[in-house]
DNA sequence: TTGAAAGCGCTAACAA
DNA sequence: TTGTTAGCGCTTTCAA
């Protein structure tokens, strides 16, 4: 029984073989091993693939194949530029090597992430990378069973689900701790949201101050976890009314550093004078602020870039997990 | 002769129906349409899923039904964030549906995009979106050939190459003019850079200056056309050391006139009073800078969410150009 | 209600 | 050098 299938109305392999006057096959093979065909035969199976403007279909190649070039990736937000920085530092080396990249916004919970996840996963991705180390344990299991390889970034682990490449958000708050301490702070704040990868921000920031004997307190707003300069402001009027004395505030993003530059001004609190200030993320307005803003310099896009390279070459590095560091950057608002 | 292949490792269909002894179809319609199975065979075959954690192949899946459910985006840079918020209406609604969202840089150019759509269309995406409506020939026959839905989004023109769902750039910029007029400014300066789509939004502008008779010139930077800050400052210093006595500015985007801003504050330019400065897109920053920054407001989240609309529905609405108009949103900057 | 056959567009493996 | 066969994982169409 011959079943009628309705065409599709795109160019085929068949087509381009039938107008050629060649085997599927040989048509597949101009393709991809161009050399392996004669070269009149080659003339005249380019010539048909022109005339009828052909496009292969990928999805279609790699089904066949059992490969795939699509690198899926969950993003926290699709506006918050310092992930978009990982995205592209991605997606340019992808793109390069012919990948694509399937953007999925997961929320800023482990809950919507498993959710993205499991639909990415259904794609068969060539890999998938997560922005983040804090995932529910179904998100972890399906991932290693799954044998897709996975990326975290944007923090370290001991305990990666695959590989991990990223920087040490407790060493960063250590950091800016051990920072403000020897430039003579002696009442910090520490100023961010719950999120596991901020809280251990704050968490560094804790030790460092222990340290060197110092007070530092933190403020964990309840703001849902978009970025808004406008909770900065809040965050800002909040802990200098719980602590009058405090002299140095951390946020865990330049997001809400500038709102607190902002609202310091407007309040006439002088930075770094009464109160010295430093963010996260080096946002393109802190180097252009007056003062400059004093931030931790994360290496977003190059996180991106490692893990295209880990995806596009998997045996390039063998470590699970790979520490990309980071950089105090110090500018105006909380000087050296 | 028997040809071995090696196995993928994942679960398929096969599997799950050898398990519930079933045929290949039943598991399928159990997937898709489980009101025509038996309770009984369909309580087997969901047992034999759960136990195997059989997750369909979306790809193969469609591949099949010769349907699509991946929107192509393609955006001149993953890291503007106007674009982003365009990219994150689009893909609320797409996740929303089970959609996917395949995202490639375009760069800044025609031809860059002309690339990323080549390579896109090779994904038989349900539909492709692109930024602006100024493409490559190629770009445009390429898209029309294949029969793909292809919707240009932030701007308007009237042959689209599809559907187009946008604002009016030059009206934006005639806006602008008009206010700038009424609100007794007599010297214009309009900054950008050579897009189209910008040079439209300046056209509008001395436009609106012409038609009031009062003095307007335009000044294209031939800075790359990654909008930073910095371009913003040297735009505003380039402005007034050409037109001292210009006393209106507008900026085809608010990371040009944030940075104007920045170096009005610097040079001790004041902002009204010496110089009123309008900007575009309403930058996140825009409404919290002292003064407010006056700018143009545009549909950015909703030109994704109408896009989404128009691929989940392709009847919903019918015209193909579709105008979602702007705002004019005046702040300290160049209040009323 | 279930299954068998055919096929989506392509490539791997083999044979000629 | 080229073609044939089988099959990727799924759905369609038709038959039982």
């Amino acid at each position: 029984v011959a079943i009628e299938r309705k065409s599709t109305g795109r160019v085929t392999l068949d087509d381009v073989a039938a107008r050629a006057e060649v085997s599927r096959m040989t048509v597949s093979r101009v393709l991809s091993r161009p050399g392996d065909v004669a070269p009149a035969t080659r003339t005249r199976v380019e010539a048909a693939i022109t005339a009828l403007g052909y496009q292969p279909d990928l999805g279609a190649r790699e089904m066949a194949a059992g490969s795939s070039s699509i690198v899926a990736v969950v993003l926290p937000a699709l506006d918050n530029p310092f992930f978009a920085r990982t995205a592209r530092g991605l997606a340019a080396r992808l793109h390069q090597a012919g990948g694509h990249m399937l953007l999925s916004e997961g929320g800023y919970t482990p809950e919507a992430e498993e959710a993205a996840v499991r639909l990415l996963l259904s794609r068969r991705p060539r890999a998938i990378v997560l922005m983040g180390v804090d995932h529910t344990d179904q998100t972890r299991a399906m991932l290693r069973a799954s044998g897709v390889r996975t990326i975290e970034t944007w923090d370290l682990t001991p305990d990666p689900i695959d590989v991990c490449i990223g920087f040490s958000s407790y060493q960063a708050g250590f950091a800016v701790g051990e920072h403000f301490a020897t430039t003579g702070r002696r009442r910090i704040i520490g100023c961010g949201t719950n999120l596991p990868r901020n809280r251990a921000r704050l968490k560094g920031l804790e030790a460092a101050a222990a340290q060197h004997q110092i007070a530092c307190e933190t403020l964990v707003g309840d703001q849902p976890a978009a970025g808004l300069i406008q909770h900065g402001r809040e965050m800002f009027t909040r802990a200098l009314a719980k602590t009058p004395r405090a002299d140095a505030l951390f946020f865990i993003s330049d997001t809400y550093a500038l709102g607190a530059l902002l609202e310091a001004a407007r309040q006439g609190v002088r930075v770094p004078d009464d109160v010295a200030i430093v963010g996260f993320n080096d946002h393109d307005l802190a180097s252009q602020w007056d003062p400059g803003l004093s931030t931790v310099t994360v290496p977003d896009t190059s996180m991106g870039a490692h893990a295209a390279a880990r995806v596009l070459d998997p045996d390039a590095v063998a470590a699970p997990v790979v520490d990309l560091g980071f950089t105090l950057t110090l500018r105006g608002s909380s000087p050296p």
